[in-house]
DNA sequence: CCGCCAGAAGCACGATCGTTCTATTTGACC
DNA sequence: GGTCAAATAGAACGATCGTGCTTCTGGCGG
């Protein structure tokens, strides 16, 4: 399973996909060193060692969850054809995520972004680079979509990224604070609506 | 401008103000009694005294999030005449107060929501209840102007509600993380054209 | 088979956490 | 204005926080 090479290198990698999984429930400030290593069966200085500070240890966590969210979410997604069908893909993709609880707080980096939120520095920057950086793989699958004709360029890529960002977090929120998974479906149908509306009268 | 009677009702009533404040930037979990005494300048033990345990103070500071944002939302949302024009109103005056900073850290529950989303307890079920609270008002709301003749029936309230939620939040996520106060309009294109898509053929 | 060194543990530090107890100040009422 | 309760402060508790330093250990190269 771990293709690490080192000792080190694969402990660090299981903390690491620990602190990402108890970041969700705890936060990214809240969660402790004491917390994370009994979480993970070491001793608080053993764990320590891996990171320099707790800082780099959020950065690290950070850095994790991103690959997870590639594994778990861009790549299924950038299966589909290209267009409106890969669109739809991403944010399935990511309801999909959020329901099989890959995280058990759901949405990683929607839980980061509130509690982050407020505080600037490194953490905070890179929460925001991650954001941006979904915002934009969505924004830039919604123009695939326009170049095909597939979608009308009205609401032009970046608002409808947004508006389907919000109904995918939404649906992330509604479903971790109540757990009723039919927020997915409800997501989903305003999704899909939407998108039906910006596509050219030929359909 | 107080007009409580007491003395320690008037005190009490400006430390759950002030912890309504920080507790939308630091999280209602990560709030701490130290922090919150420096905040207001007495010391842990005096304010502590006012509230039995930090339980007991979470849930007030919740009670009094509560009535300031009836205050700043839910009052002069109900001023507008009754329709669509008042659903609207409401998410303008969501809108408003998370601009005008009424809390630091933007929309209260929103950010209660999310680091108490996981822990069951009476916390949690307090922010769930208000957050049913606001999607049932703007639910009600939505069925005011279908009643009106004012919306179609198609998208169900409960839909509607869902999906003009989801806006607002996102709005208030992209305000407080990015500062970037265009979302407000952003947020507000999308919420006009839903309602614009909704609305009955004569219009 | 041995020695070495990365990796983990043990322990301790100052600070802060929520909480409790006691002492002191303060404000309201007769 | 004096009295008594209410309001606040001070000090301390055990626990846990992030962070160092020192010690042990076990697996890998020679």
């Amino acid at each position: 399973m771990n293709t690490e090479r080192t000792k080190g290198e694969r402990t660090r990698a299981a903390i690491l996909d620990e602190a990402a999984r108890l970041a969700t429930v705890d936060g990214l400030e809240g969660l402790s060193i004491g917390e994370l290593a009994r979480a993970t069966g070491m001793s608080k200085s053993g764990l320590y060692a891996h990171f320099g500070s707790k800082l780099d240890l959020q950065l690290a966590t950070i850095e994790a969850a991103r690959q997870t969210f590639v594994v778990e979410v861009l790549r299924p997604a950038l299966h589909a054809p290209k267009g409106i069908e890969r669109l739809l893909a991403a944010c399935e993709a990511f309801l999909s995520h959020v329901e099989r609880r890959v995280f058990p707080g759901g949405c990683f980096f929607s839980a980061a972004a509130v509690d982050v939120g407020t505080r600037a520095g490194p953490v905070h920057d890179a929460i925001l680079a991650q954001r941006l950086d979904w915002l934009a793989l969505l924004e830039r699958l919604a123009g695939e979509a326009t170049e095909l004709g597939e979608l009308e360029s009205n609401p032009d890529p970046a608002q409808l990224a947004f508006e389907l960002q919000a109904l995918l977090v939404a649906a992330n929120t509604s479903f971790i604070l109540q757990g009723d998974e039919r927020v997915f479906e409800r997501a989903l149908v305003a999704i899909r609506e939407r998108l039906q509306i910006a596509q050219p009268a030929a359909s």
